[in-house]
DNA sequence: CGTGTTTGACCCGCGC
DNA sequence: GCGCGGGTCAAACACG
């Protein structure tokens, strides 16, 4: 609602253990809510709650020119299980991860928003049975992304319908509103940019997908993944990026990791990454019974000096 | 024709 | 209670 936002950013910021104005503001802070302790309190993974818990793998693609990601060592999250990262560099892209009311709202994963969706029809009709009374309506667990991207709506394997748009106050650039075009899956996304870096994008998700990815451009077919020893191909020219829901470990991704399930145990706290994928790669995989295979498919997108590069 | 976007209207929650 | 702003709906429209 009114003031959403800005309870995030106070979220964020209070993780961070700064002013959310303050935090806006600061390269490269990432907040871990992608904490071990924050997988805990939510008993959900960061892919789970993106609907990625059968597919701990790739994550996002954003075939387009400009991305990167960049993780920077995280302070340990408060309460809060909302968190955001900032952009580090003009050249990079930052991501970002929020989720309101993530603690509360977690108890079953797999419930989609029909409930939410109800309530809006019944919203519709002017019914008060859409709401129960005497309690605040219950939203799905959300996380944002600040991404550095020149395009608004970023590719992340799962097709998504627009369903409004809407100014934002204190913004010159209108927020969209995306919704799951899956029957069953409520989930949704508002996607704006930053008021004050228009070369950052900040998309929210909120829900949970519970079903796999299409990964199916409009009238094709699920792009098939690369085989497994195969050689990725080189990034384009423009740079995309990827979660890696794998592999991390690795990448050094500690965001990420510390919301896989174990034994992806990461220990590691990066000082930042940066990844790119080629522009076919999708966040998610839509076969889930394909075992990890993409064992160095980040690694060869990224290079190795990338996670340590920024300081 | 199916799918997605645009856009104005509507409803709700919150702060004052 | 009122106004503001966020979020959603749904008709109209665009496009392949």
């Amino acid at each position: 609602m009114m003031m959403e936002k800005r309870e995030e950013e106070m979220d964020v910021a209070a993780a961070a253990g700064v002013s959310p104005f303050a935090a806006d503001q600061i390269g490269g802070i990432f907040d871990t809510a992608f904490d071990v302790r924050g997988a805990d309190k939510s008993s959900q993974g960061f892919l789970e709650l993106l609907g990625f818990q059968d597919l701990h793998r790739s994550f996002f693609d954003i075939p387009l020119p400009a991305p990167t990601v960049e993780v920077a060592p995280s302070v340990p999250p408060p309460e809060s299980s909302e968190v955001l990262n900032f952009p580090a560099t003009p050249n990079s892209s930052s991501i970002s991860s929020s989720s309101t009311e993530a603690a509360t709202d977690t108890a079953d994963p797999a419930k989609p928003h029909r409930e939410e969706e109800e309530q809006g029809k019944a919203k519709k009709t002017g019914s008060k049975e859409g709401k129960k009374k005497g309690q605040k309506r219950q939203r799905e667990p959300r996380f944002a992304f600040k991404t550095k991207s020149e395009v608004d709506h970023l590719e992340d394997g799962y097709r998504w319908r627009k369903y409004g748009q809407k100014a934002v106050k204190n913004s010159p650039f209108p927020r969209s509103y995306y919704r799951c075009t899956h029957a069953t899956c409520g989930v949704k996304k508002r996607v704006e940019r930053s008021s004050e870096d228009r070369t950052v994008v900040v998309t929210t998700y909120e829900g949970q997908h519970n079903h796999p990815c299409p990964i199916v451009p409009r009238g094709g077919h699920p792009a098939p993944l690369p085989p497994l020893a195969a050689e990725p191909p080189p990034p384009p020219p423009g740079l995309g990026f990827v979660f890696p829901s794998f592999q991390v470990k690795d990448l050094h991704f500690p965001y990420l990791t510390s919301y896989l399930p174990p034994p992806l145990d990461f220990q590691h706290v990066s000082t930042g990454i940066v990844a790119s994928a080629p522009g076919d790669r999708r966040l998610c995989n839509p076969t889930a019974d394909v075992p990890i295979r993409d064992h160095g498919l980040l690694q060869d997108l990224i290079p190795s000096d990338i996670g340590k590069k920024e300081e």
